[in-house]
DNA sequence: TTCTCATATGAACAGTGCGTTCATATTCTA
DNA sequence: TAGAATATGAACGCACTGTTCATATGAGAA
């Protein structure tokens, strides 16, 4: 807001190592970088505006982050609730729909449907990104809800022969293909339809 | 490749109405944005580099095209080959499966996997890119694959119950869904495990 | 045929952001 | 107490965008 008092150039200003240490630096980076991804989405979250927000030098940032984009993914990553645990009660329909509903509702009503896309878009180009999103919420997410499956599968709820990978790919594939591809993202009232789908099919009998 | 004779600064140059029209001029520039797609990928499309190589003046791209995301998005769809008719034998089954297989068969090996994953990467924080996706690629493939369903589903070979969106959804996100955020693309070999996931569900019986 | 208009062109400028280097000052650790 | 770690501001070079300008030339109209 206001006029830094240290910009006069020709008066010597001082360096020097900054009145805050590493970790107090790195959490206000990453609030402020979090700020700005949901504020004014990634295309905002450059070094340069980070750094004035943060009130941090630009040279710091460049130190702990290898590019804006790994910087939004951590800042992220820091701010979304830690993954769901999948329930299991027993009843898979039941669960799924637990389970797809919370996914909905956090892109939805939470906030994370932006940043989710523009991530899961900067991924397509950046590398960092892209490993980050893939270590960090992809897998885990695609393995918690495989594992979900599977134990349903030895339970004799889903057919012996059925790819539980394809059904993962189905369920939340939907979601993010509207999400990505439509861009008319998935009413969560459509959730109990499409788990319907993903068990029974849609052929006749 | 070689240096421009008409480098030298100070020297006046001759501006001008170029040697060639309009028509000539967008086609070469398409021409010259669709090979750096594919060698470079998206990053490396920029008026710049593209008015190099397409021999034309930046300040011509500028006219024509608001923004390179937009330039990419139409150079893509020039080069990519006419939507495929759905193919209807009367076997649904089969007939998915021709599509989905060529529509794998289309991003793994005629080159459209990366152009496409970084558009619609792209398109979700350029609004130019969003809207001729979303309009040239996007709804008009929805809207055929539906056609299909919908008249498979008058036949009695869909549940007369069946939400077409949501089987679009299962079909086409799945494949979607490993290319964009698992980032491990669909094999051609499990197309007709998916159609078949998607006929008959998971669920025994 | 001649004239007028559309338009491709090169040059220049400001703005933004990245990536890097440098000297300096401060805090933490040993 | 000495030295290592590190945050800081400044500066430079680079790439790309977005814009303006005068100029030359081809194409269509009168």
């Amino acid at each position: 807001m206001s006029e830094n008092a240290a910009v006069r150039p020709g008066r010597p200003v001082r360096p020097g190592r900054g009145r805050r240490p590493a970790t107090e630096v790195r959490a206000a980076v990453l609030a402020a970088a979090g700020d700005l991804l949901l504020r004014d989405g990634l295309q905002a979250l450059t070094f340069e505006r980070v750094a004035k927000e943060a009130g941090a030098s630009r040279t710091t940032l460049h130190k702990w982050w290898p590019s804006p984009g790994a910087l939004a993914a951590e800042a992220y990553f820091a701010r979304s609730r830690p993954v769901l645990d999948f329930p299991d009660t027993g009843d898979l329909r039941a669960d799924l729909v637990t389970q797809l509903r919370a996914f909905v509702h956090w892109l939805k009503d939470e906030g994370a449907e932006r940043p989710v896309a523009e991530l899961v878009g900067a991924a397509q180009t950046d590398p960092d990104v892209a490993r980050a999103w893939s270590e960090n919420y992809a897998r885990p997410r695609r393995e918690l809800a495989r594992e979900r499956l599977r134990t349903a599968q030895r339970q004799g709820l889903l057919r012996a022969d059925a790819d539980l990978d394809i059904v993962v790919d189905q369920l939340w594939g939907a979601c993010y293909h509207r999400l990505l591809v439509l861009r008319t993202p998935f009413d969560a009232s459509l959730v109990p339809r499409l788990v319907d789908h993903a068990l029974r099919g849609a052929a006749p009998r």
